[in-house]
RNA sequence: UGGGCUAUAGCCAAGUGGUAAGGCAACGGGUUUUGAUCCCGUGAUGCGCUGGUUCGAACCCAGCUAGCCCAA
């Protein structure tokens, strides 16, 4: 049994039952562990009442019950300079951000590892389903979860091996119900809570169009087919995605009431391209063009190579033939099978089998020849 | 102002005397650290209106109203 106890790890506390079970784990291996609550937006309501304090208030219940420090940091200034102006600014271009994968890039592996490090950390911790292995030149590589089903290597994607470095996911052999359990077991308070979900600063469900229009002016327009057929408007171009169902309003043509999607917009024109079932032609495409690169390992693999990606979260694997411009810039992603609804602002993520090998952002998607009216 | 046709939930639409299918939209919920996708669930005491026939009518009959079509 090695001493740990020399060992200090900062762990990120969200007040969730992940990041309570990785504090648990860490205790329980002998290592010196700090829990650390990271407050990132300030969401309080007209009532004064703000999530991030209920959830502190667990994170304070948790680390006693384990009897580990705790203390909270605000990274509020630089979650809103570095993601949310991100996040403004791709809704802006009619793109669909992930801000998320920038969150972690810019403030979980990096605002808050810098202020571990000063804390004297070794290590940071957090809760995120995800696994890393070292090589035998020491290098860090990101592996899949186990359970597949939460794996979030998706999101961590941007981050470097020099990141990796400082990190420990001890939860990412688990699958949820374990962590659940071992919760439960150790009596801790967050054991039955809810999971949270959605975007951090968005909250509640449902809010997403009210939110973004106090930051955003919405701008109505016409909703179309490809061939000029006016189908109604729409509320805003920044406010639907590609491949989206739901919130156009329209249905029942007549003809085979099939469900209609958006598959298009354009900017100059203010036009959302809808089109109609869920395999339309119109959303499926070839290849893709990226850029944003970022490897987790610098290891070289050519500038062009097979792999497996994925355009969106919980998504299935696709084969894929990556072909990397001569700087490395840019990225040509070219689909085994079509691959239905890309989207301009989301991440390719590439995988190696179960290591995930970084992620880039997607600029457009092209359908043979012809690029898709993806903005 | 002669003839014909149609009128069922926001939109399509089944139903032809026995007590209102289904799809799309919408809404609610589930899955999900992205907005989505996906999955599950919910809708007309009432079938343009008014009467009539019948034990019983969205379905039959009469009148009215509206829309469409063909003749003028």
């Amino acid at each position: 049994m090695q001493d740990n106890s020399q060992t200090r790890v900062v762990v990120g506390m969200s007040g969730g039952v992940d990041s309570s079970v990785v504090a648990l784990r860490l205790k329980q291996q002998g290592y010196d562990v700090i829990g650390v609550f990271m407050k990132n937006w300030d969401d309080t309501d007209e009532n004064g009442v703000c999530t991030a304090t209920e959830d502190y208030k667990d994170v304070a219940k948790v680390a006693s019950e384990i009897g580990i420090p705790y203390y909270s940091v605000n990274f509020e200034k630089e979650y809103w300079d570095r993601v949310f102006t991100y996040f403004l600014d791709e809704y802006k271009k009619g793109r669909t951000p992930n801000p998320d994968v920038i969150c972690n890039k810019e403030i979980k592996f990096k605002a808050f590892l810098d202020y571990a490090l000063e804390l004297g950390a070794d290590y940071i911790a957090t809760g995120h389903y995800a696994q890393l292995t070292r090589d035998e030149n020491g290098n860090a590589h990101l592996m899949r979860a186990v359970d597949q089903n939460k794996d979030q290597t998706y999101f961590l994607s941007q981050l470097s091996k020099d990141q990796l470095d400082r990190v420990m996911f001890p939860i990412g052999d688990l699958v949820k119900p374990q962590v659940r359990e071992i919760a439960k077991n150790a009596g801790l308070a967050t054991a039955d809570k809810k999971d949270s979900m959605g975007i951090c600063f968005i909250g509640e469900k449902g809010h997403f169009k009210d939110f973004l229009n106090t930051y955003l002016p919405a701008k109505p327009g016409k909703m179309m087919t490809v061939d000029g057929e006016i189908k109604g408007d729409h509320a805003g171009l920044m406010y639907y995605t590609i491949g989206q169902r739901r919130g156009l309003g329209i249905g029942g043509d007549g003809e085979d009431n099939e469900p209609w999607f958006v598959i298009g917009k354009d900017l100059t024109k203010n036009i959302l391209y809808v089109g109609k079932g869920y395999h339309n032609p119109h959303l499926y495409a070839t290849h893709l063009s990226a850029s944003d690169i970022h490897w987790v390992n610098t290891i070289d693999r050519g500038s062009d190579f097979h792999c497996t990606a994925k355009f969106r979260y919980r998504q299935k694997d696709t084969g894929v033939t990556v072909h990397l411009s001569d700087d490395g810039q840019q990225v040509t992603v070219e689909f085994d099978d079509p691959a239905r609804a890309i989207t301009p602002g989301q991440a390719v993520v590439f995988y190696n089998g179960d290591e995930c090998l970084g992620s880039a952002i997607i600029d457009a998607a092209y359908n043979k020849d012809r690029e898709l009216q993806l903005i």
